[in-house]
DNA sequence: AAGGTAGGTTTCCTGAGGAAACCCTACCCA
DNA sequence: TGGGTAGGGTTTCCTCAGGAAACCTACCTT
């Protein structure tokens, strides 16, 4: 979360960072989705500070990313569940776990295979272009003004994407 | 970036948020995707503190994302590059800014529409498994152990993908 | 009655984040 | 030769978020 709230910005990265833009909440979110729910699980597996985490929930719950559920009555018992807006940031996950094991893998490889059940393949994920399905690069993508477009911080839009040297994954 | 540094910690996520999860870096990176490189237009267009975005930018540097680069000599002025290791955050970007849209873009729509030059189309960014090309979800993948696991917070590894409610985009 | 477990909350301290001012070099120009 | 401006930061000072550890409240077990 940053001091500065960016929720105004008319960014849609920006206006994701405000709210998930924090390794906590991305490690949480991590946790949900593969199973770990509830608030002690998580503050072991995380190590996170339990004020810090609480705090996080609470947001994130707030902001209809994760839902707070009551699975057991006596005694009374919540754990966390991803909404579809939840489980929807996958792709977010997905693609910042592969760039971990491309640049921070070491020796022995990634921590965590990823297995595709339906072609039951361990695999990686691509980033497809939804039309025509081969891959997306900032060499073959251009930004372009949008609908919902307005002047402000973070909103500037050029054009071909430009800057870049080469290096090869360590 | 957290204050517990979570660098040592077996899981590509949390090696990649503890460089990139934070707010103000990935829209540094989005910024320098889309040619924004120079310090001034950085601090311009993100209302970042200057503190701040010097800390970022060095950082960046010294984790090989970004190179800082004499672009002329007189007088001698400098600006910020992706590297190659900067340019594949691209897919992160993508997928937080894909995101963004679903779930936060206004009356009006998204304020940036992503244009493939490769099929000419205006698109969304689709997160597809490597082998079969198509898309990956939380329901449809399952996490294994891999040959870089071991111990540690952060590290458990579950079955199947559980816990989830439905809602729907607004 | 003592101890354990789940799910937090409270207290206290440190240091990261933000605003604004300041600095230095190198032009540019009269 | 002095003043103005632009780029690219650094410094100062303040506040508030993050972290560690203790504490609290039900409820259950022995």
């Amino acid at each position: 979360m940053t001091r500065t709230s960016l929720a105004g910005v008319t960014c849609s990265i920006a206006r994701a960072a405000d709210v998930v833009g924090d390794a906590w909440s991305l490690l949480i979110m991590r946790d949900v989705l593969v199973g770990i729910t509830r608030f002690d699980d998580l503050a072991t597996d995380l190590g996170i500070s339990r004020k810090i985490l609480a705090a996080r929930l609470s947001r994130l719950v707030e902001e209809g990313i994760l839902v707070r559920e009551r699975y057991q009555d006596r005694p009374p018992r919540e754990h966390y569940l991803a909404t579809g807006k939840g489980r929807e940031l996958y792709p977010v996950l997905l693609a910042l776990m592969n760039w971990g094991d491309r640049w921070y893998a070491g020796e022995d490889g990634p921590p965590v295979r990823i297995r595709h059940l339906d072609c039951g393949h361990d695999t990686a994920p691509v980033t497809a272009c939804a039309h025509c399905g081969t891959e997306l690069t900032t060499d073959n993508t251009t930004q372009l003004p949008g609908t919902g477009g307005r002047a402000g911080p973070g909103t500037r839009v050029l054009g071909p994407l430009i800057g870049s040297r080469a290096t090869q994954p360590g």
